[in-house]
DNA sequence: CCTCGATATATTTTT
DNA sequence: TATATCGAGG
């Protein structure tokens, strides 16, 4: 048996935590330190030397990406296909043992997952009934409430009524769109995961029967984990210490949406023979990075403690560059990448990290005006786009014609004469009876006072579910995508819409039959040979929303939020925004339990750098049409000077936040150029100065290039000789 | 039924 | 500032 594969790659502190005897172990795994290789080594370790077979293991992600990288980097390691390995998301795995337990949960066997766009619908849905007003009942925060409770795993049948008025509102709501989801066979995320706790809580066979199947349990992110997540763990492995978690509480991000990073420290006492193992040394990183990040989250309060290393070199200094506003900002950072790919470096090497979405666009502008490839992360994922959720709903109802969401979706998209009348009729009939509103609907044109031309269409519409099911029964998958594509009339919506977005959607659809003529249903097949094809698909789609939009194929420079940077790495990593008000956001300054976040975000930004790292902040930024003068982030003060280069040439070079600005620029270049000068620059050869704007630092020149044409050059980079 | 204009509203995101 | 959503009116 050969283990070397298995143990050579590792460091000391990587095969201590791989090849330990099977025990409850806590692995703390730094930024860039092996997490992953950890993880992997050791299924492998427990497969191949601890002779565990695949089919007892069990490993959670909180990412399909991850769970599919796991997957593929354990199949390479042992040489094998391990599909009988358990492996996948919370949320896949919990919905795998919903459809396999089905009956135990009080679920139908084709209840439908909903995504958080389907949820936000049905809450929106279900005010109107309730008659209340949703300006005072922002759907938004009912939907960000019910799923607080779920992730607490509170029921609303548990919840105890109180005084308060909004709270009893609140509650009757929550009771309200529970019994509307138990009617309608829908399940979302966060029931998803309440349910497969009760599943295990409330049928100690069924719970025995997998405590006795996984003999040992893996856990990646475990920091990320919520109350749900951490006590379905639990039930699955208390007192049998053979949970395996790795995670690392630094970089813990999400707890506003209830991630609790307690439960790393709650570990401790309930798994009192656990074992910690700290993974210090980084393989990312240069020194002066790692060392800087250290400093900065250093600062939190109450960590487990860890301290990240390299031995390769300190690399280069962190550069901070201040720039006069928003606009600058982006010029310097485009105007940096693009010496980076002057000089031979790969633009998918670089990263430009923001907190906040909103920030992208003064970026893509500049790049878009350079003409750089970029890519622009966290838009609306294949899946999630309202013409494919159309198609998907037109699917679902035909599994399952109880499907309220997806009977509202779609009865009158596209249009066919269904009006609000007929609509509210077949609701009411629907509250009154407890059915569905396909039910209801039959009950309407049963009971023949409908006027003739809504009868008509409303018969139209059931019919047309009803013969796409006949007509599909025998189908491929693809080819039942296809036919709804064709006969719902969703196309000729799409045709009439304006040329360009309506052809989009098309293709859209198009793309749909493609994806479940590839979709490829015999992977998940051990636990699901019960579903059908369809089904499978369309849980899929909910469960895996897609890529988001945009091909990986093309050399693209990436522009994502600091949250969805986590477990990425660059060559090139620019902190943008560095402002208070921005990064940390206003909303957290005043708390500091968010104030620590903020600061974990900064440090996961910090330690996604491998080899250069910028920081930036803006003296003006104008943002929401608003002029606002911000004061540098604190998390730049609390890097120590000694591994920043600042960027802007200043008469005195000091700390960023303590240095007052002075206007008497080091650089007096201004008068080195006049118009029509002819000057000479290392890329671009010859050219002839045509026009200046801004002082020092910030001064740049527009010079017509003999070979290379027009462009803008900053300064205080552009190294010109003058001919 | 569709189009236009008024209005609100703007961290972070995966499942 | 930009966008998304909603209600009035053609």
């Amino acid at each position: 048996m050969d283990i070397t594969k298995i143990i050579d790659p590792l460091n000391d502190s990587q095969r201590l935590a791989v090849t330990a005897p099977s025990q409850a172990m806590l692995v703390l795994a730094g930024a860039g330190s092996g997490k992953t290789r950890v993880l992997v080594h050791r299924i492998a370790w427990q497969i191949q030397v601890e002779g565990v077979s695949a089919h007892s293991i069990l490993a959670v992600t909180f990412t399909n990406k991850a769970a599919k990288e796991m997957r593929g980097r354990i199949e390479d390691l042992l040489g094998i296909p391990a599909h009988t390995l358990w492996i996948g998301t919370f949320h896949g795995l919990a919905h795998r043992l919903l459809r396999r337990h089905a009956k135990q949960v009080k679920l139908p066997e084709t209840f439908q997952v909903m995504d958080s766009g389907d949820q936000l619908r049905v809450i929106k849905r279900l005010l109107t009934t309730l008659n209340l007003d949703d300006a005072k009942w922002p759907p938004r925060q009912l939907q960000w409430y019910i799923n607080a409770q779920k992730d607490e795993g509170i029921r609303a049948r548990y919840m105890a009524a109180t005084d308060d008025m909004y709270q009893r509102q609140m509650l009757a709501i929550y009771r309200a769109y529970e019994a509307f989801c138990d009617r309608s066979g829908l399940v979302d995320f966060a029931e998803l995961l309440l349910r497969a706790h009760e599943l295990f809580r409330e049928n100690p066979d069924v719970l025995e029967f997998y405590r006795q199947r996984f003999r040992q349990v893996h856990v990646d992110e475990f920091q990320d984990t919520n109350t749900i997540q951490y006590a379905w763990l639990r039930l699955l492995t208390d007192g049998k210490d053979n949970l395996f978690v790795v995670g690392d509480d630094d970089q813990s991000i999400y707890g506003w949406r209830g991630a609790k990073i307690e439960n790393i420290y709650s570990f401790q006492r309930h798994y009192p023979n656990h074992q910690i193992i700290k993974l210090e040394q980084n393989y990312r990183s240069t020194g002066n990075i790692l060392k800087a990040a250290n400093q900065v989250i250093s600062m939190n309060d109450g960590r487990m403690g860890k301290e990240l290393w390299t031995d390769s070199g300190d690399g280069d200094l962190i550069s901070l560059y201040a720039a006069f506003n928003e606009q600058d900002e982006a010029y310097f950072v485009v105007e940096r990448i693009r010496a980076w790919v002057n000089e031979g470096g790969a633009r998918s090497d670089a990263a430009i990290l923001y907190r906040s979405n909103a920030q992208s666009r003064q970026f893509e502008e500049k790049l878009m005006a350079t003409g750089t490839p970029y890519r622009v992360y966290g838009g609306l994922r294949f899946f999630e786009r309202a013409e494919i959720k159309n198609a998907l709903a037109y699917l679902r109802l035909m599994s399952n014609r109880n499907d309220d969401a997806s009977f509202e979706r779609v009865i009158n998209t596209p249009t066919r004469g269904i009006g609000a009348k007929t609509l509210e009729d077949i609701r009411k009939i629907a509250r009154e009876q407890s059915i569905s509103l396909w039910a209801a609907a039959i009950v309407l044109i049963n009971q023949g006072d409908l006027p003739g031309r809504a009868s008509n269409a409303l018969t139209g519409f059931l019919n047309l579910i009803k013969r796409l099911t006949e007509q599909s029964e025998d189908m491929e998958l693809y080819e039942k995508v296809k036919l709804v594509v064709e006969k719902s009339g969703l196309v000729e919506l799409y045709k009439k819409e304006k040329m360009e977005k309506g052809e989009e959607k098309i293709e859209n659809l198009e793309e749909l039959v493609n994806a479940a003529r590839l979709f490829d249903f015999t992977q998940d097949q051990e636990s699901e040979e019960n579903l059908s094809e369809l089904d499978m698909f369309l849980a899929h789609a909910a469960l895996e929303a897609g890529e988001m939009q945009g091909d990986d194929i093309d050399d693209c420079v990436q522009l994502m939020t600091l949250h969805s940077a986590k477990g990425l790495e660059f060559k090139l990593v620019f902190l943008v925004g560095m402002e208070e008000g921005l990064f940390p956001s206003q909303q957290s300054v005043d708390d500091a339990g968010r104030l620590e976040e903020e600061r974990r975000l900064c440090y996961v930004g910090m330690t996604r750098a491998m080899l250069q790292l910028h920081l930036t902040y803006a003296e003006s930024r104008r943002l929401y049409g608003r002029e606002s003068y911000p004061r540098p982030s604190r998390f730049l003060r609390e890097i120590p000077g000694q591994y920043i280069q600042e960027v802007r040439m200043r008469a005195t070079v000091s700390h960023p936040i303590t240095a007052v600005k002075t206007k008497t620029s080091s650089l007096q270049v201004t008068s080195t150029y006049k118009l029509g000068q002819r000057v000479g620059h290392s890329k671009f050869g010859e050219g002839v100065v045509l026009q200046m704007e801004g002082e020092g630092a910030h001064e740049r020149v527009q010079i017509n290039f003999k070979q290379a044409g027009v462009k803008w050059l900053m300064l205080a980079y552009a190294q010109l000789k003058t001919l």
